[in-house]
DNA sequence: ATGGTAGATATTTTCGAAAATAGTTGAAAT
DNA sequence: ATTTCAACTATTTTCGAAAATATCTACCAT
């Protein structure tokens, strides 16, 4: 009773498998778990204390994410990392996200811009007292998902608001990587206070822009840092 | 040994668990199993032949496409059917399609062409051979995906088309969930000609208002045909 | 040496039982 | 009649063993 160490215990979502997906999801996605690495049953269960059907329920919900391939009857591994992966991924969370800002803009309520102004309020002050290595601090990479996540959270699409969602964290996976090369971060803050302004100031072709730049030029920036550890594709 | 009746029998995939997610999606899309049907384990591993773990697998794949809703602790059941998902579904397909048709024309090669050009002659045969009541006809929904899937296929983006499939799937639920209640199905014909000519025309604004107004439209048919049987949302 | 095959090992996939949780029924108390 | 609570039933969730499949190794034939 004493022994929880090997335990599977659950801490986020409601079943075994769920919680496990997110411990998962967040593995590879900060590259603890590295591109292209195979996930055997056995080395999975001894880490996450939990049985080859659990785990393999949470592989599925990964796989569906587009964060782990399955090769059936061969086991599961890490997505691949390639230089054409980023670009489509890139080309459809322009595609989505600028149709959600745009909604959400036409849509947002008092609440939302509650939420999009206090969320940049936050990830301005980590910013301020980390002003060195901000974008390898945990607390501003969740408080920077939740600034994104406030901005096109008006749009009233379930549909491509999941679909979004996925690709932020396959697009954040790719940030992470490139921050290891990456000498300094740039300054975003900049960035992001123009387009909270242009979001809460209703200027939809403006805000558009903007978001359409800055996930274009962020990605650009992983092309650029990364290229070493990112294959040919 | 001869008793196949209850055993499971693998047709597509490689792992039964993902033959049983396309047989599981196939009888939700024609609604065989009805919306807000409540998946309990013990009826699908009558009627599927395979155990607890493998039909979880199964499902899970399935709420990650949107045809089935996960109350945790509660078990699974077909997702439902409404005004508002109808919409929204709506909405992120014409993004969606409409993004891949206009990729699909700049790039689309001689073998894309070949894969446009006899899929909607396969369509318009069998039209010809059961012009009353097609829409109806297993072979006529297995071609007309094909047909729609061959004029995006060109645009090489994975990431939208595995979207797009998800999505497509949803939307034929609420075609056949119409098509129960529409006395006569409207000429398609015509449409999906001009949609092939435009596509190998490469006259890629009219093509791209064709699909739109050919997705809203077949929207709004289901709107009115099936009214009825949709919750208000 | 090379290519192929049989046996042995490693790994994934599937199963049905056991544990955990939700839902239901019915008796006792107010 | 209504509420409360406890025991019971129904259902989901998790487990580890067993079956199926792939991979590796050693040996033989060419």
């Amino acid at each position: 009773m004493t022994t929880t160490a090997l335990k599977a215990r659950k801490e986020f979502g409601k079943t075994l498998a769920s919680d496990i997906a997110h411990r998962l999801r967040n593995e590879i996605v900060t590259c603890q778990l590295k591109p292209n690495e195979s996930l055997k049953f056995d080395a999975l269960r001894l880490s996450f204390g939990a049985s080859f059907t659990t785990l393999r329920e949470a592989l599925t919900l990964l796989v569906a994410e587009g964060l782990v391939v399955a090769e059936e009857q061969r086991g599961y591994k890490v997505a691949p990392v390639t230089l054409e992966d980023l670009h489509d991924l890139t080309h459809a969370r322009i595609l989505i996200e600028v149709d959600l800002m745009r909604r959400s803009i036409e849509k947002g309520d008092d609440d939302w811009e509650i939420r999009v102004i206090s969320s940049l309020h936050r990830l301005a002050r980590i910013e301020e007292r980390a002003p060195e290595d901000y974008a390898s601090n945990t607390e501003w990479k969740a408080t920077h998902r939740q600034f994104h996540e406030a901005l096109v959270s008006a749009s009233g699409s379930p549909t491509l608001l999941a679909v979004r969602n996925s690709l932020f964290d396959r697009a954040e996976r790719y940030r992470n990587l490139s921050a290891m090369f990456r000498p300094h971060p740039r300054d975003k803050v900049g960035e992001h206070r123009a387009l909270m302004q242009a979001a809460i100031g209703r200027k939809a072709d403006q805000a558009c822009d903007l978001i359409r730049s800055h996930i274009q030029t962020t990605s650009n920036n992983v092309a650029k840092y990364a290229a070493g550890v990112i294959s040919a594709g």
